[in-house]
DNA sequence: GCCTTTTTGGTCAGCTTGAGCATCGAATAT
DNA sequence: ATATTCGATGCTCAAGCTGACCAAAAAGGC
């Protein structure tokens, strides 16, 4: 439960490899999928996706590829999983943040609402730099990066 | 996405439901699901599963139904989730903390992972009693009830 | 100017998963 | 003892997602 969407990992996958080589101007779909093992033509979408939304600038043609249209300091997960999965809400309840429909049914919503901020909050403070600087899981005294407050 | 199960989302309404009338020994499935609205026969295979689990207690015959098994405040969403849907990684590798099979691929799970500890965090923090306990929606100068910090 | 490389877009079959339904079995009150 | 009420189990159907194929446009290199 609660997962994310294959579409959503490889994309932050992508993205991380993106981060992780800044020294190519552009880097194929082709590669990046060859790269982690991922089907290529799925990732192609994604990263055609991510493209329209502005995270990606494509580059067609010979040595063409995708490259990150900002600093990877700038690009939250938060941005990459809402571009391809769309806004998320914990509530199977389709709806924004309207109730639903006639029923007076959820009144777990509202609580469960605030739930969901916290952990969009959590995501936004996550950068795609973030994930790429993450490599020896030993040893990494690094200092609180995001500290959220739940007040329900 | 990022969506709780329709399932996870009845069985909140109803631990809810009978947090918010203690005075009844016991409410029937069919009770809860008319209060609501929401399929009889399903909830009842979620009330039967959250019984297996011993969040509920269940008495047959007439007059029999369903009752918590502890006090509200004990019982957290994190469990009735839990209990429900299993244990919920954000990662689509299904595999619990291993790496992805054989592949170097998901060098993302294991910042990832953290994330998701942070939610269950939150979710534990959260009991049935604080859900049933929200009812104005407006005027609600509650302290804040979780703290939650995230080391990346 | 042609050809290769790479992106772009549309379409479709296969599959996993969840939602919902019908039937059988157990327990209690009268 | 019987009948009613409720719980337990199994099954079917539909939807969403994954993954792949194919054709066309774009852009640089020879």
């Amino acid at each position: 439960m609660l997962k994310l969407t294959k579409k959503a990992d490889y994309g932050l996958m992508a993205l991380k490899y993106l981060a992780e080589h800044p020294e190519m101007p552009a880097l194929s779909a082709k590669d990046i999928a060859d790269a982690y093992g991922i089907p290529a033509q799925l990732l192609a979408k994604i990263l055609q996706r991510l493209t329209k939304t502005g995270l990606l600038r494509s580059h067609a043609g010979m040595n063409g590829g995708y490259a990150l249209s900002r600093d990877a300091r700038k690009i939250s997960a938060y941005e990459v999983i809402h571009d391809i999965d769309g806004p998320f809400f914990i509530t199977s309840c389709t709806k924004g943040s309207k109730s639903c429909e006639l029923t007076p049914s959820c009144t777990i919503k509202e609580p469960l609402a605030r739930v969901n901020d916290t952990i969009a909050g959590v995501l936004k403070s996550i950068s795609i730099h973030d994930l790429a600087e993450y490599e020896s899981p030993a040893a990494k005294p690094r200092e609180a990066h995001g500290l959220v407050s739940l007040t329900l």
